[in-house]
DNA sequence: AGCACGCCGACT
DNA sequence: GTCGGCGTGCTC
């Protein structure tokens, strides 16, 4: 008898701790690292597990040992290498294993949300069972299926599978792994009006065929409103976007289709492989690109990451493209990341333009299915699997096996970071670190460097490679800096408009050549107040004020979406006089309207972008001079390329110069520079209007004289005065708790002991500028902790000490967590 | 995290 | 007298 085997496994909770179980004879052949298995966790839980680690020592404790029950894999889904990317992962960000496992995985990969369960027909209803279990199989009868989410809601529990486990030993039930079938679907159905309704003039008829039924005029109603009476101006809906609309039934549409007033199409939507694109040739470098090329190289073979640091329209994206082109040439895999999702449809045509289908994209808005499929399309290394992956953050947990090359475009967003649930990765990072798990070089791309890689950069811990030319010779804009408080003073505003933004306009759109206005405020005014007692409407739920939402004429929180309507009156003194303060994108795009009539004016900002698509069509609309003038939020400096921009206009630079945060100047700086990137094209040169009611800041003046390096090395004085980073490492511990004084005591305890631990590393605890988040009040503890120290053992020490105040009396509904390099 | 167990107030 | 509130401890 050999001795008994036993595998350490990953479950997907936020416990630190490792978990043994024992491998029953029978699945010892079958067992390997990274597969993931079943086992029973508690009295009544069951959970998709990863096998971590498999040994022969029996655990020693006191508990009943568990064996695992069933293995899902035949092979490992997840490799070593990735195994050892979480290890760093939960290190440095002190999170669990368990929870990077959860973020690494695609959702249908986690059992959870895999199984289909059906009825068995052939099962005998005389059976005993339990109320539950006769009610969910009677759901079950009655809709033929579901899923293990629906049923976690039917039952009212997170869990369902020790319920399941009994119907299905009962034989009552039926459980299909989806992810054999879930591939299938590979066409939807498209709805369309027919033929004979292709002008305005045939569709005002279009109802006399629908005579008096209730739910087809219904269905219609809502078809036509999407498509043909829509903004977005398009003119189909798919039919599961349809019905599942309208809440009626296929064969209304059916009834609808058959009279011949709309029609549906089987497209193929084939997930991975969309169109078959040919590959074609790309157009060659010029002299500074060549140059750059032959520097970032040079850089890789010093087996550091090169930061690559080229103004905005230099080309870095052929940089690129050229290097990845000889890392495929050499069977690699390459890592492409972006900050977000608005930028990979340009991106993904113009990779697919240059490696046809061994390119293809993955993020965290795809479905499940499609991200399994990518999963193992990488993972099985199959004969058409993709080489380049395009991705956004999510994409560094990819089962690579041969990186050959990683690119981090606009490496300076924090978007790369995560946020909120743990792991609160930066994506950019890892990627250093998963160039070092491969030994594949890493290339960070940006115009406006992050503080923290160019500061490697400085110390020769990155590879610098300037690109300071634009493409095809296009001069860097004017940036002027207009005084918004003289012109106030002078009764010289035009709306919200200095006269020197006004007449650049103006000249623009005279010239038919297109405006970019920048606010990086949604809605319509932040916040409402009365002029008689200065009253402010505030969320219920958080601590800040609420904004107007003019076109909804509502008030929403921004953080947790709360929304009621207009007060009439004061909810303090009751005066009928309460007015809008300041302005957001909604306000200045009502503005335009009345100031320049003529000029077509769109806005572009969550709101108006968060339908699917629409994101694209207003770029498409912009890019193809159909609107004049583009008022956005931040998505506008989105590293774009439009072509006939001329005029770029911050309406105001003082609420980003002005927010209390350390890195408030960097930012900033970013922020105006990737705007002011979108002004000027071939033979002409663009112009930048700053507005301003501090027109002397150092930093509007680095802005407009494009004096990165003075900013930098001004600001690195004052970091490592005042101990931020890069000299130091940051974590911030965010403390929650529905309770106001629970919080401050609990709050209270921690840094006690902190200050006692990190001698002169301890800030606050403090409010951060929002106090009250969702119902929750919230503070904050900064460490600042020595970078040449071992961090590891610090950030233990943390962990242990935030798990022993969580212990303590009281500190129940305690939420303690480090964010470890906060943005 | 999520669930079971256990100890104190307002009710069929 | 119980039902259920949450506060506490545990999960291989």
């Amino acid at each position: 008898m050999s001795k008994p085997l036993f595998a350490d496994v990953i479950l997907p909770l936020p416990l630190r701790d490792k978990f043994t179980y024992l491998v029953p004879a029978s699945f010892e052949p079958n067992m390997k690292l990274g597969v993931r298995v079943i086992v029973q966790f508690g009295a009544r839980k069951y959970f998709s597990a990863l096998v971590y680690r498999l040994h022969q020592e029996p655990p020693s404790g006191d508990f009943d040992l568990k064996s695992i029950d069933a293995i899902l894999d035949k092979e490992p889904i997840v490799n070593q290498a990735q195994i050892i990317a979480w290890e760093w992962v939960a290190d440095y960000y002190c999170c669990s294993l368990g929870e990077v496992f959860k973020a690494a995985l695609p959702s249908a990969l986690k059992l959870e949300s895999q199984s289909n369960v059906s009825f068995n027909p052939h099962f005998n209803m005389e059976e005993e069972l339990t109320g539950e279990e006769e009610a969910l199989l009677l759901m079950l009868q009655g809709r033929g299926q579901a899923n293990i989410k629906e049923i976690n809601q039917f039952l009212g529990r997170k869990s369902s599978y020790a319920t399941l486990k009994v119907l299905l030993e009962k034989n009552a039930i039926l459980i299909e792994e989806r992810l054999k079938d879930s591939y299938k679907p590979k066409t939807i159905g498209v709805v369309k009006l027919s033929d004979q309704f292709s002008t305005p003039k045939a569709i005002e008829n279009i109802f006399e065929g629908i005579g008096r039924a209730k739910k087809q005029r219904e269905l219609l109603e809502y078809f036509l409103a999407e498509t043909v009476f829509s903004e977005e101006s398009q003119n189909s809906l798919t039919k599961k976007e349809l019905l599942e609309q309208t809440g009626i039934s296929d064969a209304v549409l059916k009834v609808v289709v058959d009279k011949g007033i709309l029609t549906i199409e089987e497209v193929e939507i084939g997930r991975l492989i969309q169109n078959h694109t040919e590959e074609q040739f790309l157009y060659e470098l010029n002299e500074a690109q060549e140059k750059a090329l032959v520097q970032v190289k040079e850089g890789f073979q010093t087996k550091r990451p090169v930061l690559l640091h080229g103004v905005t329209s230099s080309g870095k994206t052929e940089v690129y493209i050229k290097l990845i082109e000889e890392v495929l040439a050499q069977n690699k895999q390459v890592l492409y990341l972006v900050p977000e999702i608005g930028l990979t449809s340009q991106l993904n045509n113009r990779l697919k333009r240059a490696f046809g289908d061994r390119a293809g994209i993955y993020h965290s808005k795809f479905n499940d299915a499609e991200r399994v499929e990518i999963w193992f399309n990488i993972l099985e290394e199959k004969e058409d699997a993709y080489q380049v992956v395009l991705g956004a953050r999510s994409a560094v947990f990819l089962p690579f096996k041969k990186l050959g090359l990683i690119i981090v475009d606009e490496e300076h967003e924090n978007s790369y970071k995560q946020f909120d649930p743990a792991p609160r990765y930066h994506a950019r990072d890892m990627a250093v670190v998963l160039g070092q798990i491969h030994k594949a070089p890493v290339l960070l791309g940006t115009a406006t460097p992050s503080f923290e890689s160019y500061f490697n950069a400085k110390l020769k811990k990155y590879a610098l490679v300037e690109l300071k030319e634009r493409f095809q010779g296009i001069e860097l804009p004017e940036i002027v800096v207009a005084d918004i408080r003289k012109a106030t003073r002078q009764r010289q505003m035009k709306s919200l408009l200095t006269p020197e933004l006004y007449d650049e306009v103006k000249q623009a759109l005279e010239k038919e050549e297109q405006v970019i206005l920048f606010q990086n405020r949604r809605g319509f005014a932040p916040y409402m107040q009365c002029t008689s007692c200065g009253w402010i409407p505030k969320c219920q739920n958080c601590d800040v004020s609420l904004t107007y939402h003019k076109y909804r004429s509502s008030l929403v929180c921004h953080y947790c979406g709360h929304t009621t309507s207009l007060p009439d009156t004061c909810g303090e003194c009751h005066s009928d006089d309460i007015r809008t303060k300041g302005y957001g994108t909604e306000q200045i795009e009502e503005e335009l309207g009345i100031l320049f009539p003529e000029a077509r004016v769109a806005r572009m900002d969550l709101d108006t972008t968060r339908a699917k698509r629409s994101f694209d069509q207003l770029i498409y609309k912009f890019e193809t001079k159909q609107i004049d003038i583009l008022v956005g939020t931040q998505m506008v400096t989105k590293g774009l390329d439009f072509e006939h921009v001329r005029v770029v206009g911050i309406l105001n630079a003082d609420q980003m110069l002005n927010y209390p945060d350390f890195r408030s100047f960097e930012r900033s700086f970013q922020l105006m520079a990737q705007v002011s990137g979108r002004a000027g094209r071939k033979n002409k040169r663009g112009k930048v209007v700053i507005q301003t009611s501090q027109p002397t800041h150092e930093v509007l003046a680095e802005v407009a004289s494009n004096s990165f390096d003075l900013l930098f090395n001004r600001q690195m004085l004052e970091r490592k005065l005042f101990r931020y980073p890069p000299y130091f490492r940051l974590v911030k511990i965010v403390v929650k708790h529905k309770s106001r004084e629970r919080l401050d005591l609990g709050a209270n305890q921690l840094a006690a002991i902190l200050r006692k631990l990190f001698v002169n590393q301890v800030l606050g605890p403090e409010y951060p500028v929002i106090s009250r988040v969702q119902t929750w009040y919230q503070k904050e503890i900064w460490l600042k902790l020595d970078k040449n120290k071992q961090l590891s053992p610090a950030k233990k020490q943390l962990m242990d000490v935030i798990g022993q105040i969580k212990g303590l009396p009281n500190n129940g509904g305690l939420i303690i967590y480090a964010d470890v390099d906060p943005m």
